[in-house]
DNA sequence: TTGGTTAGTAAAGAGTACTAACTAAAGATC
DNA sequence: GATCTTTAGTTAGTACTCTTTACTAACCAA
């Protein structure tokens, strides 16, 4: 029994079609994985033979997302390799990022996360005035961005704040003044591409799972005005029973009080740690030691928060995404608290550290949603 | 892109054999909730055709794993169907709990979960001394009640405490005093069984998902001599980076010391919660206040660690597993706690509840797990 | 030149599920 | 009572996917 079987995971039955789907889009992934590759490297790598890798490929290519790119330079007996690689331009994605209301940005994006065209828009709101952020801005920027795509766009990937519902409506996002604002449907009827509307969070872990896929395991903890994070079990995405996995903001943290939050209860993780908070005990005063306990209290508290999701699900990484500046110090003091409230793991021990690259996360991370859902390419 | 496309989770190829095998598990999943179907019932259920359907079933009658079941009673037009339903006798599996030394139980254990013979050993271990359990008693145990099948079984489960390595291999289990101990190894030999060795939490959460397979996304936490949990996520069990997810018993709660813990530190969750400390609250005095103290401290850190849990999985569903005398009191303690700490959902709210069929729960889920791995039944 | 190795293609075959058309058996309708 | 309608299940033929086997092309090494 030790060799589990290849197991399919679906609820619904597997045609012949599917795996051929399937297949096309693990021809996609280890493209992106491996660059210019040979037919019959690829054959080896999904595992079909080079028969079937011939065949996938010219499907492939017969859509223009794969392309010939010329003869390899032997490197040994035999003939040499034809090499086919991702058509780049014929992957384009349109990533939209909310979650800085001051800072509203969209980009034309290729399937190597590189920003080829950015434009941005400043907003006001104020929510407490009800003066939320007109969706029309948002529908505006993605227009005018969509109109300098050298090449149709595969799809729309929006990352906004806030919870949201599995058909693309924002529920609430208190930071744009939303309440239930049908995101997808309002850009898909102006632009009549398909759209993909994701919380930031969950953005920015999928950009950090693209570019650092060795992390199966992993949550990464998004600092802005707030607290967010995304979970990563098993290479997967936590969703959550609501679509709501990742809101640990409004946790009350330990068990001796702490300040009032704006949701009106006490010692939420956000009254511990946030950019606001962080930055306003760097510009106070000249006195560093002011700037270090602001860190070391705020990475304690998100150490302790954090510590039962790392045991309950035995992740090996946590990252932290926002000002580098800011989280730089934080990061040696969560290690050290969690190291503190957890057994030492018997195999390699838990890493803390600062995202990979952490500009644009959220930007890519959409882009890479909409790869994923569109082609199944990670 | 509202209509996802239909997207198998797999990292190598699937084939068409793939997919079939899929399908087939899909039938007997579906005949294992809905008990004897017709074969039009099953196509439409599991989204293939009547034609299709006729052959996956005569496939697995051919295996012996169904069987006809005579016609139903027309209610309504046309032909009556002819039912076909699982063959419980050829779905035996052998589910060993290792769980409490001083009962040591292997049960053979048919399809729907029920026992259908069982036998006991009681083991003194006394790891301080050195004196672990003997494997050969396990051994022993599960040839003895292999004897008593009628039936040859489909293969051998076991929950065992402590960490469990992929190749079956107990890694440490301080309850059993057990260090690489190669138990799947050691029975397949003695059997010729395929075996599969679990966790005893993972099998207890198995058990419930199998039995309620409402909730995709709880955890369930199992109370003994110490604390563990299991983790669904998705409907699916976390496994963690190190196959160490739910080993929460030693994480520190709260932020403001605790009694000091058997690992050497203070305030690990089991220093707070356990059988033995809730029975002794219990038995010590005649004072019930006494009890309900220690129930609700309990229940007040067990939330603590929870929370942050429960809000970044946004799960749906906590489940307590132990005694249910002990454990009655604390669920209500645990339930507002995490009130207190947690933002409320938007939509069903969350639910803590006791395990529905605490008995056994470890025997079936060993035995649910072992269906899974051969079958994908879940 | 000859032999060995690797890339890629061609033809034939096995497996899977589909559509179309059928039989069987019941209730409904005239 | 005869005929229509409905549902279950089977038979025959088709399309798709991948495989095996056998081939050509192109290179290195001796």
């Amino acid at each position: 029994m030790s060799p589990t079987p290849r197991r399919i995971s679906t609820s619904t039955a597997v045609l012949p079609a599917d795996g051929r789907r399937q297949n096309l889009s693990l021809v996609l992934q280890t493209l992106r994985r491996l660059g210019p590759t040979s037919r019959a490297q690829l054959a080896r790598e999904v595992g079909v033979t080079k028969v079937t890798m011939s065949d996938l490929v010219a499907e492939l290519i017969g859509e223009g997302r794969v392309r010939d790119v010329g003869t390899a330079e032997q490197a040994g007996p035999g003939k040499p390799a034809t090499l086919v690689d991702l058509d780049r331009s014929g992957l384009l994605t349109l990533a939209v990022d909310l979650s800085v209301p001051a800072r509203l940005q969209a980009a034309v994006v290729d399937v190597t996360g590189t920003v080829l065209h950015r434009e941005e828009r400043a907003a006001a709101v104020d929510a407490g005035q009800g003066r939320g952020l007109d969706p029309a801005v948002v529908v505006e920027l993605v227009r005018s961005v969509l109109a300098t795509a050298q090449h149709p766009v595969l799809g729309i990937g929006i990352g906004t704040p806030g919870l949201v519902a599995p058909d693309g409506t924002v529920r609430t996002a208190p930071n744009l003044g939303w309440t239930d604002v049908a995101l997808r449907e309002l850009v898909a009827e102006a632009t009549g591409v398909p759209v993909l509307v994701t919380n930031d969070s969950d953005a920015a872990t999928q950009a950090e799972l693209s570019t650092s896929p060795a992390s199966q395991d992993m949550v990464l903890v998004q600092v802005g005005r707030g607290v967010g994070c995304g979970v990563v079990s098993g290479g997967r995405l936590v969703r959550g029973a609501h679509h709501a996995a990742g809101e640990i903001g409004h946790v009350t943290v330990g068990t001796d009080g702490g300040e009032t939050c704006s949701c009106g209860r006490a010692g939420c993780l956000e009254t511990w740690l946030s950019v606001p908070r962080l930055r306003a005990a760097l510009d106070a005063g000249d006195d560093p030691a002011a700037a270090d306990s602001v860190a070391e209290v705020g990475g304690h508290r998100l150490a302790v928060a954090l510590a039962p999701l790392v045991a309950a699900l035995d992740l090996s990484e946590v990252v932290l995404a926002g000002p580098a500046a800011l989280l730089e110090p934080v990061v040696p003091v969560v290690a050290r608290s969690l190291a503190d409230r957890l057994l030492p793991s018997l195999d390699t021990p838990l890493t803390v550290r600062l995202a990979t690259s952490p500009e644009d996360i959220v930007l890519r991370g959409a882009a890479a949603l909409v790869l994923w859902d569109r082609l199944g390419v990670v």
